[in-house]
DNA sequence: CTCTGTGAAACACTTCACAGCG
DNA sequence: CGCTGTGAAGTGTTTCACAGAG
């Protein structure tokens, strides 16, 4: 199996999500781009890794699109996160609708402060950071996530490793230097508005 | 002026972060690359687009290569952002250091419910979603952001674009089709997810 | 005749490698 | 000599445009 360029990995959800919207049994995709917004183009090219699932002059047969999209995501089964660090960003992460619909359960809120620990938000958990160690070596999560402040990514990102958790989604502003076994990717908040920003004041 | 691509622009104020971390009268790509996590290579190229910044065989004033990301960035005058939706992911951006380190004010959060408006959040007030439009026409923000569920952002860009907004981050899982005159661009807080896990699984 | 699947071109961005400035 | 600035090559992604399947 040829691999799958990321780009198109972060659009296969989506398109599941287009076809819930439409609700047809069969849809083009024409249909599919004008509902998550592309080049159907892309869409006939994003599809195709998926093997030959569409029909000539018809379209793609919903339920079997679905069934293929979720079978090469390995949305099958779920996979568990870890959010660590409990603060505004960790709990709204932890309250995000988009996350059970593609597959993630959350496991748990991993924080510091003692009058957050033992308590939960939105039903998951929020357990001390010390605990990460013995949860993730449990298989308690496979990824996790650090939304932490800066000066804390760096201490959680080793506990993590040290866990063997070799996914690490980092929100937190600081520059990671994971070990060659971990992929670490960075979302920074604040570029897109930056890029925004930038652009607009010279149009 | 030749324009700067996208990728350089979302890069340009960690190169500013980078100079302040080294806190140094003159630095090298190199030390650039190290401090922010990129190639070197790519730091050079970046710079080119601010014109001849550096001087060959011993690199960067950090002083006046500062002023002239500042500048060209135009990060001189404040942006005045309004966050419409004050759930978690309003209060984590309201609460976002980020934010105001790259030339960004906050100045306001914007809600429907009625126990939150009147109230404020890291000094930001929250007022009714209602006064979005006189706010926005007197020239309070430049530039919204949308973290409200995904049903009520169609309503809310609406209300934007009404208020003469052209610059829209939107966080809510939703296909926004803005007028022409509009900017939207997309966060969304799975997609990173979705593509860390699905190599994951693969290697 | 419609709509997929895909070569090929276009585009955007990154990295190499090195000429040449100070 | 050390380092920038940049042609040129490389890589990843998008879009066009159309052959050909149904």
């Amino acid at each position: 199996m040829q691999d799958i360029p990321r780009a198109t990995v972060g659009r296969l959800a989506r398109y599941l999500q287009g076809l819930e919207e439409l609700a047809r049994s069969t849809v083009s995709s024409e249909d599919i781009a004008a509902a998550v917004g592309v080049n159907a183009a892309q869409v006939r090219r994003d599809l195709s890794y998926l093997g030959h699932q569409g029909v000539r002059g018809v379209g793609y047969d919903s339920e079997s699109l679905r069934s293929a999209i979720l079978r090469e995501m390995g949305l099958i089964d779920t996979v568990g996160v870890a959010i660590v660090g409990a603060g505004h960003l960790g709990q709204a992460l932890a309250g995000y609708r988009g996350f059970e619909d593609r597959g993630f359960l959350v496991a748990g809120l991993y924080d510091v402060d003692p009058d957050k620990v033992g308590t939960a938000i939105h039903d998951i958990p929020i357990r001390h950071i010390d605990q990460l160690l013995g949860d993730g070596r449990n298989g308690l999560f496979q990824i996790a996530i650090i939304a932490t402040p800066a000066e804390a990514a760096h201490e959680v990102l080793a506990r993590l490793a040290d866990a063997g958790i070799r996914s690490i989604l980092n929100f937190a502003p600081a520059v990671l230097r994971p070990p060659v076994s971990v992929e670490v990717r960075n979302v920074d908040l604040s570029t897109e508005l930056q890029i925004l920003s930038f652009y607009r004041s010279r149009k």
